[in-house]
DNA sequence: CTAAAACCTGACGTTGGCGTGAGGTGCAAG
DNA sequence: CTTGCACCTCACGCCAACGTCAGGTTTTAG
C-alpha cells in the first residue's frame, strides 16, 4: 500500500503521514524506488494515532503508548504516565462541560431575554442569569467515572 | 484596580490582561499617568473570558458573546453561531471520551497483559484489548444532552 | 515511449494565546 | 531626591501539527 491509499482510508493528508513517520510514530518500508510501503494494518494505526492526538497527548507520549501497545513491553513509569494523562484528559471534560454549561446560559439569555435587561442596559456587571458567581464555581457533575 | 491586582485575583497573567484589551475583550480606564484602571467586575470578565477561551472559542467569538452578555443586545446570527459553537464543544467532548476510554483500553492492557501477547511478539495488528475495529467506531455513548 | 499521476525531499508559513526581554515612565515612601 | 516596585509600549519568540510551495524522481496508464 503506497501512502495516498493510507491517506484516504485513514481520512488524513499525505503529509500527516509523513509527519508521522518523521516523530517516530508511523514507520513505512522503502521500494527500490524510494517509495513507502505500508501494510494495511497503517490504517488502524493512523486511526489510533489521531485518537491519542484528538486527546491532547503529546506526540513524545503517543510514541510510548504505541511502542507498548504493539510490541507488549512495558516502559517504566509508562503506567503512571498513561494514568496523568488519562487525568488531564478527565481535567479537560469537566472544563468543557462546565464550559458548555456557560454557554447554555447565555443561549438561553440571548433566546428570551430577562425583563431586567429589557429596560435596563449597560449593566456594568454581568447580572444576566449566565452569572458569572464571584469566586468558584460548585462543580456540579463530574465525569471522572 | 490595576492591573497587577486584577491578575492576582483572577489568576491570569499581566500579560493575557494586556492581550485581552488588545483583542477588545477587556477595556480599561486610564489613569493621568496612563495606566490601565478596572471595575472590580473586571475579575469576573476575566474568568468567563477564560471558560470561553477553555471551550475552545476563537478570540472573535469571546468578544461577541461578551458583546452580548454584557450589553443585551443581540446581534443577528450571534445565536446561530453560539449553537454551532455549542455543537463543536459537544463533539469535543464525544472525542475526549473516546479517546478516554481507548487510553483506557491501553492502560488495562498494561497492568496485565493478556496471555496472547505474552508469547507472540510483533504482531502486525493490534490485536490487544484496546481494539482498534476495522472501520469505524459505533459512537458509544453520547453527551449532547 | 510518453505523459500524467503520484511520490520524493527540503524548507518555510500558519495559528493563537500568550512568554519574555528591552528600554523607558508613574507613584508612594523614606 | 532617589530608591524601588509596578506599570507602560513595542516587538520578537514559542509550540505543535501539519499546510503549502518548489523542484526533482518514480510509477502507471495508454
Amino acid at each position: 500500500m503506497r501512502i495516498g491509499e493510507v491517506a484516504r482510508q485513514a481520512g488524513v493528508s499525505v503529509r500527516a503521514l509523513r509527519y508521522y513517520e518523521e516523530q517516530d510514530l508511523l514507520q513505512a518500508e522503502r521500494s527500490s524506488g524510494g517509495q513507502r510501503q505500508y501494510p494495511d494494518s497503517a490504517v488502524d494505526r493512523v486511526h489510533l494515532i489521531q485518537q491519542l492526538f484528538a486527546a491532547g497527548l503529546p506526540s513524545r507520549s503517543v510514541r510510548e503508548v504505541l511502542r507498548c501497545v504493539y510490541s507488549g513491553t512495558v516502559s517504566p513509569g509508562l503506567l503512571d504516565q498513561l494514568e496523568s494523562e488519562r487525568a488531564r484528559i478527565s481535567g479537560r471534560i469537566n472544563e468543557l462541560l462546565a464550559a458548555r454549561d456557560r454557554l447554555d446560559g447565555v443561549i438561553a439569555t440571548t433566546r428570551n431575554p430577562p425583563p431586567e435587561c429589557t429596560h435596563a442596559q449597560a449593566l456594568d456587571g454581568p447580572a444576566l442569569s449566565a452569572a458569572p458567581s464571584s469566586t468558584h464555581r460548585p462543580a456540579p457533575r463530574t465525569t471522572d467515572r
